[in-house]
DNA sequence: CATGAATGAGAATTCATTCAT
DNA sequence: TATGAATGAATTCTCATTCAT
């Protein structure tokens, strides 16, 4: 009974844990770290405040999580693309593309990835998950550039490139007006602008 | 008499104007939005908390210029670049080059440039600063498409791509360490990052 | 069966009440009454936080039981010194002594003696503690004015300055340095002191 | 103009800081440490909580001084006694009185001298007030000694004795019934045990 | 009975903004 | 007009106590 109730019990922690996370991270999309107040976070977790610190021994440590479990889990299907079949430049192609169709359906997460954090420690693990998602790009940059199929190029820069050029092509101002046409056409711009920045061929 | 002591309070009300400006704008590049309080601002002017007022309905306000005017300073001198001498190629090249190496002088303000502000009111300003940026950038791949130059592609997309990558290469952890040779490699490759992108040539 | 296993429970509380009791007292030697925290002693004592609420109705009572049981140990102690052989100058001597010795190798708990407590609750415990305390010495010098060995006194005023005496000289800066030589002497010191108070003599 | 204004808003603030130490110093004398929260301080100053952080950068600052201002004055008190006319014996019976006169006027003070504080930073400042206070009475008691009023003894521990012998006797519970009669009676058997144990005579 | 997750009032501290002088 | 002291709401974090399991 006892390792029943402790089951159950873990269980619900578990399930705690993530409806705090996911909590935070939709106040970050919705209005950015500003919005995303101790307080905030517990309303909308249905917890209270002291919970919270239940499952995170601060803000920041709540938030650096954050932060790096969205990391973490673009960085997965990133890497499931560039890991794939096909030439480099055509897994470039995917991975820019799928990310920027995600990054559009909640754009206000791209902000946070970029944004400026309250915190020193937040900053450090902001730089971080910057890195891990240029460390993706790395990767199909080089496989480009030992075939031949890319020219030769600083891997580092170009990566850290890509991922700039397209967070940036993707930050608008939030209409929230009707725009799958225009979104369309905007993850193939950016799709053709990454391609060309690193193949060199229009 | 009375004509007199206008001109001469009017000069100086412009120049504590310009003082509140920089002294934000410094703050700002050193330690993010962060550190730049009304008070801080108000010391490092010289001027009290309430003179700020004076000047500026509000935070949000003071930051929103000094946002935009930093922007418009930059803007001004790519300007210059983009309609200067040369093929568009050269002159993209001579334009981000340029806009590289004063980032790498004063790091932080390219931070700002991308933060997440403290109010939406500085948030709107920030992505009209952003496009001021772009805007800078269509101009010379309009130019390059038209002549044949450049292929066919989003004016919109790659301008705004060109801005995200090479201000994404540019933010670092800020290392004092020595670092010229990197710098000077770091802006080579970004440079040549942009105008493959544009060009589609290595 | 019924009988003994209320027997062994019975048992088993008794010893969960001192385990409380004991990680209590050593949290508060340790770091004083702010390191005593509820669930700091339930950790200690190998308890749950609500187990404790099932010893003591709350954390004041907790914390008066905490100080009236060392207290009565240390009474004890004492008594059997003062109740013991010699004169009462002798007796008073040994008392002091015994006291300061302990004092010194566990100094913390002497600030806890007359430590600003949290409650009002645990406060009226203390002060009855303390009080406690100069009973034992009262008997002494009873003893010793009846005799005539020691001059005419007000025994509760003298029995409660020679606690506050040698309870002042024993709070030190915790110094972790070895000390044992200068321990001796303080001790030789405040003794001596508390005899003179009270005899008269040199 | 200017200047008048100046003088008169120094005036005012330098009297609010007094009013803010005041109602600290009230606080801690009428409910110890645990009633003095900034925002009661704050209240019973006429202040905002944001202005007690105008005139004192934490709360363990504000303490400190409140601590160390009381003593301050008392020790100054003390002092004047100290090295004023008379013997050595007539020196330390007239501080000795002087001081339990006061203390049994505002009771509770005498507890936060020796209270054990919040904050290590305030516990570092309250064992500098209990030494500076010893150090009047070592000033007497080496004077005593040198001049063969006073047996040899330990000056440290003696004076330490002292002032812990009085704060002892003179700490009760607060009973706020009529006592004349018992606080003279009082004061009386405290300067004659601590002229028998510094004299060595009854 | 035991558990320990949850509560929520309360603490210290910050800072944009106001307003008497 | 300039000053800067004062405001007070908001924020993060703590902890004694309760109660469903």
């Amino acid at each position: 009974m006892a390792y029943q109730r402790s089951a159950l019990m873990q269980e619900r922690l578990a399930e705690n844990r993530q409806r705090i996370l996911a909590s935070a991270r939709q106040l970050v999309a919705r209005g950015g770290f500003r919005a995303a107040s101790i307080n905030a976070v517990a309303e909308v977790s249905g917890l209270s405040t002291g919970a919270i610190y239940r499952y995170f021994p601060s803000k920041s440590a709540l938030f650096i999580e954050v932060l790096s479990s969205a990391v973490r889990h673009e960085c997965d299907i990133l890497l499931a693309i560039v890991d794939g079949d096909g030439s480099a430049g055509e897994r470039l192609r995917a991975a820019v593309e799928s990310f920027a169709r995600r990054a559009l359906q909640g754009p206000h997460l791209a902000y946070a990835f970029i944004a400026e954090p309250a915190d020193p420690e937040v900053e450090a693990a902001r730089i971080l998950c910057r890195r891990e998602f240029s460390d993706v790009f790395k990767r199909v940059l080089r496989q480009g550039i030992a075939s031949g199929e890319f020219p030769k190029q600083s891997v580092d820069v170009s990566a850290a490139c890509v991922v700039g050029a397209f967070t940036e092509a993707l930050v608008r101002p939030t209409e929230h007006s009707a725009r799958r046409r225009q979104d369309k056409a905007l993850v193939g711009a950016i799709v053709d602008f990454c391609e060309r920045a690193v193949t060199g061929t229009a």
